[in-house]
DNA sequence: GTATCATTTAGACGAAAATCTAAATAAAGG
DNA sequence: CCTTTATTTAGATTTTCGTCTAAATGATAC
């Protein structure tokens, strides 16, 4: 849930393509498994990541978890990021 | 150079401090070194991290080697990150 | 309850990354 | 050339990370 986590979490392919996927609405764990060659352990992993980064949250809906996207935390990276290249921040 | 080597060489701490600091203008590299408490070897792993990413370049100058910031390479991550919130590609 | 399906958790393993110390390179100044 | 200063490179160590298999949990339907 950190901004330090956030990026860790932005830095592996898998998880970004996680992200991607994600863009056209929610989906289930296995749903979202089914488009990577690992183990559904692995993808539940790479989905806890994203997670514990505030990046997706998880709704239970019976026998099955759906992952949606939750991208309000990603305001603060695009904003450090921006705050490198304009802003020369201590330019009075 | 890559996509890839852009989002890992941003998930470090130390390396995101070290860009920010050089906001301010380019710096040598044991100028930067005394901002961190690490070895200043350990330092210059960083910093090649970074230029291999492409997010800084190196100058040298007589016996010193500035380091400068170069963030063209960031319009493809914030664009990239900019497409999971607006634009739903696929629709329409 | 038992069986089955969807998913996570636990534990292990190898590969990758961050760090250190020590040695090497590069430049400048005697 | 030798010394000093700035920085990198090489090699070793430790930690972190991605992945797997196997076992556990949660939920449904018989």
């Amino acid at each position: 849930m950190s901004f330090q986590a956030t990026f860790k979490a932005l830095s592996d392919p898998t998880r970004r393509q996680i992200l991607a996927l994600l863009k056209d609405g929610a989906r289930t764990a296995g749903d979202i498994g089914t488009s990577f060659d690992m183990t559904g352990a692995t993808v539940s992993h790479h989905l806890s990541v994203l997670k514990e980064a505030g990046l997706v949250s998880d709704d239970r809906r019976g026998k099955f978890i759906y992952y949606e996207l939750n991208l309000s935390v990603l305001d603060e990276i695009t904003g450090w990021l921006a705050g490198l290249k304009g802003e020369n921040h201590h330019e009075k």
